[in-house]
DNA sequence: GCTTAGAGTTCAATAGTTGGACATACGCCG
DNA sequence: CGGCGTATGTCCAACTATTGAACTCTAAGC
């Protein structure tokens, strides 16, 4: 890095400065580059020309009726990125550009009991086909975000224990995964992709401060504070499943009794039904059930709704965000649960938090963590990475 | 404002980074500005030229025994902030300057049933006596940061609706302090500046994310996220005071039942002290007799302890602060209350969570709030209008 | 008293942005 | 069809600000 507070940093900024800008619009002519930056017409002229000689820009000759406007774009392949994604079930991979467009993605059931060493092994396979079948150049590939269905313990990098990946505790999916494709790799747990995912790509557009709240097997929340992920300085924020709503309830598997958990995660929920609708269930069956309409699923659906909701106000009166998304299988159900979640937020969240929160269903589904994995990657990159031809790479001996 | 990135704003910025690491270290010879900054020798040297001629920093000839150390320091007078804070009982005013030293301090009773404009009349006279005492130069004045305890709409500058200061509500306390003074003023709530405080000045020093929980005649909570404080969109960020505690529990003000004020707030507890203890009780007195070893205080004290803990569990789980300090009269009961507050974190948040929070009483007291409407103003400021002569004025007349 | 080493200043060199002048291209209008 | 007006992008000189090197100055160590 070269020293702060030198005109060469002021141009990197600069730089900088220029390619968000067309980012944000998609295409921009030089004019309008100047104006919405600030620069001057000549340094833009002189910042485009820089860019467009490295190649992460690219001009097209003419684009609207104009007198002579050159509309300059992210040219296609000037950095790649990919997420990668151990779902409960699925191991899903996603290629982008910087210009947060998706290139490809792909997804294929994860076996759980797979050990750690077989699941790497998918992965990189499936990434090396993705990357052979759209063709990008290999060497462009800048980073990659990889999403863990665990808490990651933020100093170590190292996974920590999880009842959905048994056997993959301890290991460093990060270093693993950049040892094995050969560059930075940035890890972080699937509600935080998930809320990055749908705050760029979903129902987290234009949001600056935002929930995402994810029901699965258990129940975690990404929060999204300023517009960045907020980890807390021990990395365990968002740990919503397991704030207190009965403290006579039943016993969660963190040792306290009444957690938000122990109403609203699968593992609780699905042996309400198990005598009337048999063992076999899963969350996904009772959402479709209670779609067609089986009064039995849609009431443990809105209980759930309630319970959330509950919690949901808890987190509003303290980070007061102006939307909360709903992830997981549960989203699926619609208002069925969203209804349940805004009455209890409406009943138990002071009003002037309320008033101007917004209960939304993920519009991602599934794919909310892979496309948060690549998005991690892109924003860990700083849009720094395309600015100079040279992408990091790291060396295969990684240490 | 001049144009972003150009040399001259590359030049504000080192300006700005100058005096700040002056400002952290206290004062520091230009070799070693040059070193912490990573400017140069010769720019380091510019810059001080530029500041001591502008009065903002001062030069003392020589220093430690060195060769020919030059040391700089922020000039006492080179910007001055005032806080004021209009708590339940008392305003408060305190003078400070940039190199964040607080120059006066004083207190005087405010009569809770005083209208509005008798309020700022004191306020307005209390700021011009202390200037005066301690003999600034008034046009040095730079920024007020203002206190009030109630919620403060974010757009409009409004005070809410406040049981504490009733008659205030609906008067924009910030402009009618700027339009006295005439200097900007910024204005925040209680529990907010009270977390600014104690993170500047009292136990929060060293630390980035911080919950400051005030009980008094309600409770409420200051974020520091990142080392700011966390307003949330809406600007209600911090009501820990109404998450619910137990869904049939007593009837908050708010409308719900067993909110945690209903629990802790000086206003709920106080009446089960009446019949043994009489009805004159103040959250003081009761405090003292706890400490005194009165055993209904010490008990209905470690109670509240034991609910705020449970909120702040729920708080812990889900922001994960590295400290959590204990504002308002309750904290003068030390162990009293900060041992059950613990033992409820400790039984309800996560353990990794817990793990590595601590939990303090404030170090500033009733001080909290005036300190952190200090640290307000000078954050509010930027660290940037006493980089050039020009201190910002308000017109008179302001509209 | 000489040497040494660090502190601060000066000066030329360098990097980068800016405003203005200029060429270019397109639509409009006569 | 040609001139006019307007907007775009480029080039050049001027200006601003940082930097490295050379230089001076001071005090400590021997």
């Amino acid at each position: 890095m070269e020293t702060p507070g030198s005109q060469s940093s002021l141009h990197r900024a600069n730089l900088e400065r220029v390619v968000r800008a067309v980012r944000l619009a998609g295409s921009l002519t030089q004019a309008e580059i100047a104006r919405t930056t600030g620069l001057s017409a000549a340094t833009v002229s002189n910042i485009v020309r820089e860019l467009k000689d490295g190649g992460t820009v690219e001009v097209t000759p003419t684009s609207a009726g104009g007198r002579r406007a050159r509309s300059v774009s992210l040219s296609g392949d000037a950095g790649i990125v990919i997420g990668v994604d151990f779902g409960h079930t699925h191991l899903r991979v996603a290629i982008g550009n910087l210009a947060h467009q998706v290139l490809a993605e792909e997804a294929e059931p994860l076996d759980v009991d797979a050990s750690a060493a077989q699941g790497f092994d998918r992965a990189e396979q499936l990434v090396e086909r993705l990357v052979a079948a759209t063709g990008v150049d290999r060497t462009k590939v800048a980073g990659v975000g990889l999403g863990v269905p665990g808490p990651i313990d933020v100093e170590s990098g190292q996974l920590g224990s999880t009842s959905i990946l048994p056997g993959w505790t301890g290991t460093k999916p990060a270093e693993e995964m950049s040892r094995r494709l050969g560059v930075p790799v940035q890890v972080d747990n699937d509600a935080n992709l998930g809320a990055l995912g749908e705050l760029v790509w979903g129902s987290g557009r234009g949001v600056k401060d935002l929930a995402y709240i994810k029901v699965a097997s258990g129940v975690g929340a990404g929060l999204v504070i300023s517009g960045k992920i907020y980890r807390g300085p021990g990395g365990t924020a968002g740990e919503i499943g397991h704030i207190t709503l009965d403290e006579s309830g039943p016993v969660c598997r963190c040792g306290n009794r009444g957690c938000l958990e122990t109403f609203t995660a699968a593992r609780y929920v699905l042996p309400l039904l198990q005598s009337s609708h048999g063992t076999d269930l899963t969350m996904e069956a009772v959402v479709r059930l209670a779609r067609d309409g089986d009064p039995g699923c849609r009431r443990v659906i809105a209980d759930v709704g309630r319970h959330i909701g509950s919690g949901v106000a808890n987190l509003c009166n303290l980070l007061n965000p102006s939307r909360v998304v709903l992830g997981g299988d549960l989203a699926e159900a619609g208002e069925l649960v969203l209804g349940p979640i805004r009455e209890s937020v409406g009943r138990y969240a002071i009003p002037s938090a309320a008033r101007q929160l917004s209960v939304l269903p993920g519009a991602l589904g599934g794919r909310a963590e892979v496309l948060g994995a690549l998005a991690l990657a892109l924003s860990e990159m700083g849009d720094s990475t395309l600015l100079d031809g040279t992408l990091p790479t790291v060396a295969p001996a990684f240490t």
